[in-house]
DNA sequence: TATAATTGTGGGTGATTATGGGGAAAAATG
DNA sequence: CATTTTTCCCCATAATCACCCACAATTATA
């Protein structure tokens, strides 16, 4: 609901919905309260993608993320390929799956954020939590963290454009 | 096929697990005690994917695996195939076949984890056992040397993000 | 602007779950 | 064959979890 006070141009319903492959798009980021019982919200607009399971799980740079189910499977494919003979195949399965955590939303939209999660993400019991849209999946961060990476990745990119020459975007 | 040390998931042939019908996902950890009878409690979110026969046998690292038995089908299968003339051929028969049980839920929900895989595991009577889901398939670790595992794994992955790479999420 | 609908958030309550223990059946022992 | 031991099933219970309802605040609609 509240948008950071930011102009959000991706606010339309519109722009929210889906197109043509039934891939979702989530966009935008807002402030939401996880209360006392590890419950988040997720935004009204975004409901309509996560319907049946949903899987969240640690993200890089001490994140959360939520997949969609279709998503999901795409990684879990990926990593199921992983041999189990190579440790590193093992380590990787491990990372992958054991801090994962498939949930459904509540009839009030939200979901339970286990425990383990939450301190990975530096996130307490009824403090805020931001949600970041990024397209096909969700991210949920310590406002603070959010606040600093975000602030980070600016610098960087303004100070060191040639990192950004080879992506081909 | 080049081996020079580096990781690619893609390229092993010595034992992949399959990717199949994703009706099993086994996600997340959890901590359950191993009662003074040997029997340990599956998390009920487990239950339903493990009707009739399961599989409890050695894994590597000194955990042990809890198989459904459509998955134990696949890896005994890609096991048989291996030729009894490679050495790793022959020590991954005894690691998966010597110890194997068959086993079915109580009706409570629970397993019976034969002494000599509960001492393979390094797990007492009246003692925590961690139970790993990793999505097509369970392990059972000793809580100490999961803990010790799990660490060095985080560590392997944030030395080593070109094991990322290779998954190209 | 007034009214209706939707959305975020909190709390209460019934259902589920983890886990210990008792007792019947089966197996082992002498 | 009798007795002890082991194995396994089922019940009981306390704690946890998930569902549901309610309210307040915001947004949409007329």
């Amino acid at each position: 609901m509240e948008e950071n006070g930011e102009f959000n141009p991706f606010h339309s319903q519109i722009l929210t919905a889906t197109v043509g492959n039934a891939s979702a798009m989530f966009l935008g980021q807002y402030t939401y309260t996880l209360d006392d019982k590890g419950r988040l919200t997720i935004p009204a607009r975004f409901r309509d993608e996560l319907t049946g399971s949903i899987v969240v799980t640690r993200g890089l740079d001490h994140c959360l993320t939520i997949y969609p189910m279709d998503v999901w499977d795409e990684i879990a494919q990926k990593v199921n390929a992983l041999p189990i003979t190579d440790p590193r195949g093992r380590a990787l399965r491990r990372v992958f799956f054991a801090d994962a955590s498939s949930a459904e939303l509540d009839r009030q939209g939200r979901i339970l954020i286990p425990d383990r999660l939450r301190e990975y993400a530096g996130l307490g019991l009824t403090t805020e939590a931001v949600i970041v849209g990024l397209d096909r999946f969700l991210e949920i961060w310590a406002p603070e963290r959010w606040e600093e990476t975000n602030a980070r990745q600016m610098e960087m990119m303004d100070e060191n454009p040639a990192l950004w020459e080879n992506l081909q975007i």
